[in-house]
DNA sequence: CTGTTAGCGCTTTCAA
DNA sequence: TTGAAAGCGCTAACAG
């Protein structure tokens, strides 16, 4: 650690100015400076001159927050996600910037670890600050707080997963997405397929349970309870669910994973027991492993739209704000693709096991508004 | 998309209770309540307990906004990136936002996608919003945006990156992580050597270019600026500058790569022009792949710290606003590991190429403050 | 077309 | 120990 020469910061004398020494300056009013400066009612030609002078000359700047105070209305938003360092949640998060931006809104974003009480604390905290809305991953059972939403009247819309109840959500199919993934297996000729899920106390996980189950239902298979099992969202849990399936007697040669965090725990697991992937068993799981798939294309995947997810979301949030929508919950379902890639031993129906690199560069590698990253790949 | 019946927000009428409320109901004036709810001067015990059951039956929660207005304080950082999707920053990110919850900040999130321009319009609105101080990993040329940050008199504080000047900043070793990841190249036998660069126009390229340079010195190497070739901080500039690399005469044999994003593009492009890594070209890189180099850990790269970056550069941060610390500019220059693995086509000098799956399960996955991602299987 | 006035919800002297 | 009053910076009636 060094420590440098002077900061030059706090030296100048400019004080921060406010509207009314621009009223001064110009020798006008404070109402009437307000009206300027907001493009609002009358200012006539030569005074609006004079205060655009005085504007430049004492550097004004409004203040959001005594506009907030004055008009009980922050445009600020918040996001909260159960863990930013899962790519699928910064994607929807770029999504949810630019919605909020498109419209002038901040957003603040909060992080739960998947902890009931970390969130109980956030949401507090945004509700005094008085944000307009939420944009909300709810963990756990998130009733209470919902219904402390409620009390304090703050609009919220869930984004991937939701409560009981009737509210906004724009979630992803994850229903037919799991039906998917487990179709695809089943067409490869597999026959004892595993679920290595997510948090049963989730919506989403017990739909993609839903989804397995539906699959091998179709498949005309008799569903072994024995093959499934359920932890949380994490790569422990990965880990540790897909070591316990492979103890069992008769175990399974294909694993459909939860998400993308859960399958990274259970290829270590395979990798450890010495399993190799997709010789041995395959694996297929739900979201991609964005920067890892680029290089080495080696896992099948369900991706959900996660910009647009958040995209939309916003706009819905922002309608609700606005109130330019009627009082009916609306419950957005996107579809999810699949991405066959080799982990699962197998080439896609056309031959090949994956777009070529040179497909992915040309496009831009950002999500929509930008170009695309998993959209791109996945639409070819 | 589906409809469904009533939503039941905006039913109840609760309406939302103020400190005028509370003190109403507790007949005493709004400044005794005042005191009262912050806990300083004098309330006596029977006042205050009639306080306390008027601010629950009323549920009073405090207006942060009111209060910023009349404290000049919003306890609101802002963090601003260029990339959020780039998973270094995500990490930063999170330490930022431990470092700001513990004092009870929030933070707002920016996201400039390497752009001046939206980074203008951010600040713009930062400043409106009465931050109490930025952390900025600035994009471009942000000199000016620097002096209208001063000019404001808000603090901040780099982190990764730094405009010229004398500012507080939180930094990678750059020189030093460059330079390990030449001498690696060199250790194993490579002598030609080329740089997959970043955006020159900012110090960070330069100064890992310098630790490139300064490795091939000390292995006593003519500097050959063929070489050499710097773009952007893009998976395009990554392909497109690695192509031209290879079409040279006597061309590299290992490329140095200026961050994860370009080493991408630039395994992108060997897989296209049919080289396979690293037999035919050794590759390296700044920064670490997650997920992928969990899974496959195929790419030798220099990590920095980026969550303890994020952390210190906010706690430098919040001292600053707190006058906790004296004029003096801090410059923490933290340090880059290497972490071994076969991308180069040799094993580790322990004979291990990587530290095996199993000795990443049983940590927690998360970064530090919840165990450490990349800091785990760094220290190993 | 412009200015006066009364707050938004909270804190903070200063008197009582 | 409590309350009255002023005001943070801005906006919105309402008069003029």
């Amino acid at each position: 650690m060094v420590t440098l020469p002077l900061i030059n910061l706090w030296l100048r004398e400019i004080a921060i100015s406010t509207l009314h020494d621009v009223a001064r300056a110009a020798r006008v009013s404070t109402s009437t400076a307000s009206r300027y400066v907001r493009g609002v009612g009358y200012v006539s030609p030569a005074t609006g001159a004079r205060i655009e002078v005085a504007m430049r000359q004492v550097g004004y700047r409004p203040n959001a927050i005594a506009r907030s105070l004055r008009h009980q209305r922050t445009h600020t938003l918040a996001l909260v996600v159960p863990e930013i360092e899962n790519p699928f949640y910064t994607t929807v998060s770029r999504g949810v910037e630019d919605g909020a931006n498109a419209e002038g809104y901040a957003v603040i974003f909060c992080n739960t670890d998947e902890q009931e009480v970390k969130q109980g604390r956030y949401l507090q905290a945004l509700l005094e600050r008085q944000i307009d809305g939420l944009l909300f991953v709810p963990c756990g059972d998130s009733t209470a707080h919902c219904r402390m939403l409620d009390d304090a009247k703050v609009p919220y819309v869930f984004i991937d997963r939701e409560i009981p109840g009737t509210r906004d959500a724009v979630l992803g199919d994850n229903v037919d997405g799991a039906r998917q993934l487990t179709h695809h297996l089943v067409s490869l000729g597999h026959r004892r397929i595993g679920l290595v899920g997510g948090n049963s106390k989730d919506s989403v996980s017990r739909e993609r349970r839903a989804g397995y189950e539906l699959a091998l239902a179709q498949a005309g298979f008799t569903y072994d309870p024995a093959l499934v099992r359920e932890g949380d969202w994490s790569i422990e849990s990965g880990h540790h669910l897909a070591l316990d399936l492979l103890g069992i007697t008769d175990p399974p040669t294909a694993l459909v994973c939860g998400n993308n965090l859960v399958a990274v725990g259970a290829i270590l697991a395979l990798n450890r027991a010495g399993c190799r992937i997709p010789e041995d068993v395959a694996v297929v799981c739900f979201d991609d492993i964005e920067l890892a798939s680029l290089i080495e294309p080696f896992l099948t995947v369900a991706v959900q739209p996660a910009y647009e997810m958040g995209r939309r979301a916003t706009t819905l949030l922002l309608d609700r704000i606005a109130r330019r929508r009627d009082d009916t919950a609306v419950r957005d379902v996107l579809p999810t693709h699949l991405i066959i890639r080799r982990s699962c031993g197998a080439p896609a129906p056309d031959g090949r096991t994956d777009p070529p690199p040179s497909t992915w560069i040309g496009r831009r590698y950002k999500t929509p508004g930008h170009g695309a990253l998993v959209t791109a790949s996945m639409n070819l």
